[in-house]
RNA sequence: UCCUCGAUAGCUCAACGGUAGAGCAACCGGCUGUUAACCGGUAGGUUGUAGGUUCGAAUCCUACUCGAGGAGCCA
């Protein structure tokens, strides 16, 4: 006997298969039951009846709600089954029956839920999210390396902060005191005066505070970086890096996006290239809205939705000044007070999904701004020395995983977009 | 760190100074096409903790604990 996924069994119809998982839910009727079994991949619907099937009938009246089973029958296509297609039973497995399980069909709160979040993700929408952020993930990847990039990872163990402004988690590194990386790019950078165009993706770690939607403490990024690219050709990687993650997204999970009810027309409308807007258009942009706003600040999330809520495509605000940025962003040419970075900014405020821009190649202005912003000079003395042998322009950029997932899902909460996420006075499961 | 809100049955909530209640889950029974099925019944509580006000507190006051949303910071 074949054993078939349920997302596949739509091209076994008529035949007689196997399904392994689990028991979601039970209907019974008295003398008809219905069983909805989950194994990760979809919903299938089985029927039995008590007048045909009398003793596999009482068996099943005695299977609990997430009891793992192995069922085998013949599947045919049925329009009133969830999914599409229903299994008759000729035989059920029984491998365990759960206890009495804490997650009903019921809503329940969000500290009931993440307290549980080990079977939470056994529901419909958090594994349509799971699953979801596994393609996010495949068509970073895919993407990269179908342009030559080459996976460089960073370490997640550093000696210093890579930007020497956030809070960072201290760890005892044997004595010497290390820190958990908050961001590969300089790693990077090095990795990428090697290897040409590198990208690492891997789990960062920021230990502020943050208490919102938008906060994890440990979340995932895709960090590139190409030696000779420019600023432009950064940006226009990014978008053409972001279309292709919505068009695999787009293609692979209608059922998905169906169960998370997203309005894909929202993400079907998205063409390239995305908007540009500078910095100081932006501003203005925001005063004609009404908002008060100081140029040489920096944007709030509310400001960021507003100005993204101009916009169906994500879209992109550069040109920031210089005083509010990263010491290794490159000052534009034409104009030293502002920086030629980008942040792309998701529609529907979902906030900023990509950070980056063209780094500071000169190696006389690099350590001039090193000063500038104490950091100590001796720990990236390796920094610098990329500016000494064979320094060139060169472009990069990070993206947030899990907002974007949030994005293309439409979901509230980052929380749910990661199958454990670590946030803040929550350490548990 | 700051601001706001919350904590009552396993879960989601109601009771707003006068005998703690409903729906769901559990358990028992009924029902031949259910879609979070439905119908009847049973059981389920030191109202987050500690103090105070009151004849009387889930309800009012104070402190604490835990959590949520937001700000700042960021992806």
């Amino acid at each position: 006997m074949e054993w078939v996924l349920i997302k596949n069994l739509k091209n076994h119809s008529g035949q007689e298969v196997e399904v392994r998982g689990w028991l979601y839910n039970k209907r019974s009727s008295g003398k008809i039951i219905f069983l909805i079994v989950r194994d990760g991949s979809g919903l299938l619907q089985c029927v039995i009846a008590k007048k045909e099937q009398p003793e596999l009938f009482q068996l099943v009246e005695g299977i609990t709600q997430e009891s793992s089973i192995i069922i085998t029958g013949a599947v045919r296509e049925e329009p009133r089954s969830p999914g599409g297609m229903e299994m008759q039973p000729k035989d059920i497995r029984i491998i365990s029956i759960a206890e009495n399980y804490p997650i009903t069909l019921k809503e329940h709160g969000v500290d009931f839920l993440a307290e549980r979040r080990h079977l939470w993700i056994r529901t419909p929408k958090q594994s349509a999210l799971l699953r979801i952020r596994s393609t996010v993930e495949q068509a970073c990847r895919d993407f990269l390396n179908r342009r030559d990039f080459v996976l460089a990872d960073a370490p997640i163990i550093t000696p210093a902060a890579c930007e020497g402004t956030t809070t960072l988690f201290e760890l005892d590194y044997h004595g010497e005191k290390a820190y958990l990386s908050q961001s590969g790019q300089l790693y990077n950078e090095a990795a990428a005066m090697a290897l040409g165009r590198i990208y690492c993706f891997g789990p960062t770690f920021r230990a502020e505070k943050s208490k919102t939607r938008r906060h994890l403490m440990e979340f995932w990024m895709l960090e590139a970086e190409a030696a000779f690219f420019d600023f432009e050709d950064n940006m226009k990687l990014q978008e053409e890096l972001i279309y292709y993650i919505i068009q695999s997204v787009l293609e692979k999970h209608a059922t998905d996006l169906k169960i998370l009810n997203r309005d894909v027309e929202k993400l079907q409308k998205i063409s390239l290239p995305f908007p540009r807007l500078s910095y100081t258009q932006a501003v203005e942009l925001l005063r004609q809205k009404g908002r008060q706003f100081e140029w040489g600040n920096d944007f709030g999330a509310p400001d960021e939705t507003a100005i993204s809520d101009n916009f169906d495509a994500p879209v992109f605000v550069h040109r920031f000044p210089t005083k509010i940025k990263a010491f290794y962003m490159k000052p534009d040419p034409s104009d030293p007070g502002v920086v030629l970075g980008a942040d792309l900014l998701a529609p529907e405020g979902y906030g900023e999904i990509i950070g980056g821009g063209q780094r500071l190649d000169d190696l006389s202005l690099l350590e001039e701004r090193i000063r500038e912003h104490n950091l100590p000079g001796e720990a990236f003395a390796w920094y610098t020395d990329l500016r000494r042998y064979g320094t060139v322009p060169h472009s990069g950029f990070g993206l947030g995983i899990e907002r974007t997932v949030a994005w293309l899902c439409g979901t509230e909460h980052v929380r749910e977009t990661i199958p454990f996420p670590r946030t803040l006075y929550r350490l548990y499961p």
